[in-house]
DNA sequence: CGACGATTTGAATAGGATCAATGGGAGTGG
DNA sequence: CCACTCCCATTGATCCTATTCAAATCGTCG
């Protein structure tokens, strides 16, 4: 990793309460890289060798069992990902791509995982993390298992709204079909459940989303914070 | 809690490895208690007051949204519930109830956190504990998305036989019922399911279930150790 | 302009939910 | 011991949701 790089890492959450040397021993065998669209960076069921910390772009992470293939969770910056796995030293359940061009902190397991023994300020802060990751996989549960596909586009269009700003319009964040995967439907049934929203003043187009009715909206989805909420 | 309980907490994964004195700090503060079946011990939403671990018997883990419910989990000793939510000092996005009479360990959420604080040995175990929960609900996750009802059945009756010595017969654990919310769906839709499975080789009398086709069923639940094994 | 991929729409099907009714123990009280 | 009740599980019928397959449309990029 470049020296200039150095002090934007040591701002992330994740690193920031670090003591110096640990800081410096850990970012030693860590790699910076960046990566284009659309490339693959690891494997479900392959070991976890590395952590990774998104700290530019956009990575997915998708399972696939028999010859369907799921979106698990799309990570943005600055997010981690497979921090489960390699604290375990386990394997992958997840596999993991790129959408956009990223850049990517990579560290060796055996790195992270000695750090976490040293290091009692980082320790506190991947558990915060982990823990932060357990229950958004349980948001993401509930979600799924007690909401109709309608009531789960209505309530991450609501996600979307609020957290672009609540203008009354809101762009969508990732392909349709992304959107689609993410949310346990097909791309076919997010279209047609985008028209099942258009009577509570839901407009489309392309990726840019107008929300005419929020009471009505609101009403149909029903909106829960213990499971839309994030960072709760 | 009482002195002679004190041994056997301590041999708990948990705690075997932390300091004396800190164990007994912790213990000072726990309560141990025994429940009747089908009580109410938290309600999602509450903030956490304690964690939870179960020395006996068995807590269904279940949320609510809209008029619907569902189970989110079966826990069984030793395993704790509500960790994220204690470590995170948030409020519980799950409820809980014991399914039977259930010896449970309670531990108030502040001492768990300065224990955790304290002493690195407990810390590791908690952090062990909290990344096996994580990818335990990744894994329903994926089970749910990438299969259907009688896949998910077909892979869940192989796991349990294979829990319980794989010896051509198991005993479903739970009501059936529960084990259909578990794997989210109707219990008419699991009746159904059952009946589908029965040309290969599954027959049903009440909790009891023979496979008589092994190799079948294993041909159509395709099992996936990214899905299906424990403990990984 | 032409090709390709993404999205939308339509029609048919399958999977699952709902509603209603029946069967079958387990527990209770006579 | 038996009748009664209650709850769980099963079955049937129907409805609704979502998937599949096919085709059309749209937009972007070379």
């Amino acid at each position: 990793m470049r020296t200039s790089d150095l002090p934007q890492m040591r701002s992330l959450p994740l690193f920031e309460s670090m003591g110096e040397s640990n800081f410096e021993t850990l970012m030693q065998a860590a790699y910076l890289q960046t990566f284009p669209a659309q490339l693959d960076l690891i494997t479900e069921g392959d070991p976890a060798d590395f952590l990774y910390v998104v700290t530019d772009g956009c990575v997915e992470l998708y399972a696939r069992s028999n010859g369907r293939e799921t979106t698990m969770a799309l990570v943005r910056p600055v997010g981690t990902f497979i921090l489960a796995a390699v604290l375990k030293d386990a394997v992958y359940l997840m596999s993991a791509r790129t959408v956009q061009k990223s850049r990517i902190l990579l560290i060796p397991s055996q790195n992270v995982r000695a750090a976490f023994e040293r290091d009692e300020a980082f320790a506190r802060a991947i558990v915060q993390d982990l823990a932060g990751c357990y229950r958004g996989v349980v948001k993401e549960h509930k979600d799924l298992k007690l909401r109709t596909a309608v009531e789960r586009l209505a309530n991450r269009l609501l996600r979307y709204h609020s957290e672009q700003g609540a203008t009354g319009s809101l762009e969508l964040p990732y392909d349709k079909r992304t959107i689609a995967s993410l949310l346990g439907m097909t791309p076919e049934n997010l279209s047609r459940a985008f028209n099942t929203l258009k009577p509570y003043g839901v407009d489309v187009d392309g990726a840019a989303v107008r929300l005419n009715d929020l009471d009505g909206l609101v009403t149909l989805a029903k909106p829960n914070p213990l499971i839309d909420d994030r960072g709760t």
